[in-house]
DNA sequence: GAAAGTCGCTTTCCAATGGAAACTTGATGG
DNA sequence: CCATCAAGTTTCCATTGGAAAGCGACTTTC
């Protein structure tokens, strides 16, 4: 049997996670493991997904086995999206993520306050204190 | 105290899940987990991860308070990146994710295969046929 | 019977992000 | 004084992401 590897460049594996390490995969694959959802509830629930990016994480879902998708001939349309087993393993892992985000969280904003404080400290009005400046918004870091 | 929850767009663990539900901070976090480690050395672990990536999430990590960073004065210079407490409490979950994958692969790859293949199929005039082209259609696997 | 609304998407357009590769900095050995 | 190595940074272009509008099929409202 194969050796899986996450660090290596072509391994299946390293293929999955790029799939569900990923932001609105979490959150769309977590909210479906409440229930089976429809589409436009999704779009609602998930505060800030656009519906380009909602429906591709769907298909990517569903064709990795994750969820599944039933149409009902309602009028208009309706669409299910529901968890299957294996989905259900994943999203308890997922699930793991998140929990230890909202626990985290104050630890988390208390060490990015202490960061950007040294940042701010460590330099004056010195040319190189401007320099550095720049580099840091440059990085993103406020 | 707050409530957080990451279904809010603008709550700071929306925020947070956005830096460590992420590929490349996965497996940097995961690798600095395993002990101190220097920045090429991480290059080379993490195949494919690009030096430009590999700094920003090595910046976003320690800002977040997740690694720390020590400067050697070898010549030439050597930097060490080394995993937190608090890091380290984060690295365990994202194991969890990460072994997940490896235990699942072949589920999701089958579950590929069957998708793609069910995609590629004739399909005649079945009702079967038809629901397929519909799935097909609606995940784009044309 | 025309206009407006619903759902589940797809398309379009522009801005932001990502990757490959070249360049920088600073100290040292040849 | 040129080449080298670690640790990044910068540049350039391609891919991706978000906002908004469009679409198809059908009902409800005026």
């Amino acid at each position: 049997m194969p050796v899986y590897d996450v660090y290596a460049k072509n391994c299946p594996t390293r293929m999955l996670l790029d799939h569900i390490a990923d932001k609105w995969t979490a959150l769309v694959l977590w909210k479906i493991s409440g229930g089976p959802v429809r589409f436009n509830q999704l779009r609602r629930d998930v505060e800030g997904i656009s519906t380009k990016v909602l429906s591709q994480t769907l298909k990517r879902l569903g064709r990795d086995g994750l969820i599944s998708r039933e149409v009902f001939a309602t009028v208009p349309v309706t669409v299910e999206y529901a968890i299957t087993p294996l989905g259900q393993t994943l999203s308890e892992k997922i699930e793991i993520l998140a929990e230890w985000a909202e626990t985290n969280i104050e630890a988390v904003l208390a060490a990015q306050e202490h960061f950007d404080k040294a940042a701010g400290d460590e330099m004056g009005a010195t040319a190189a204190g401007a320099a550095n400046r720049r580099l840091i918004q440059a990085a993103g870091m406020r």
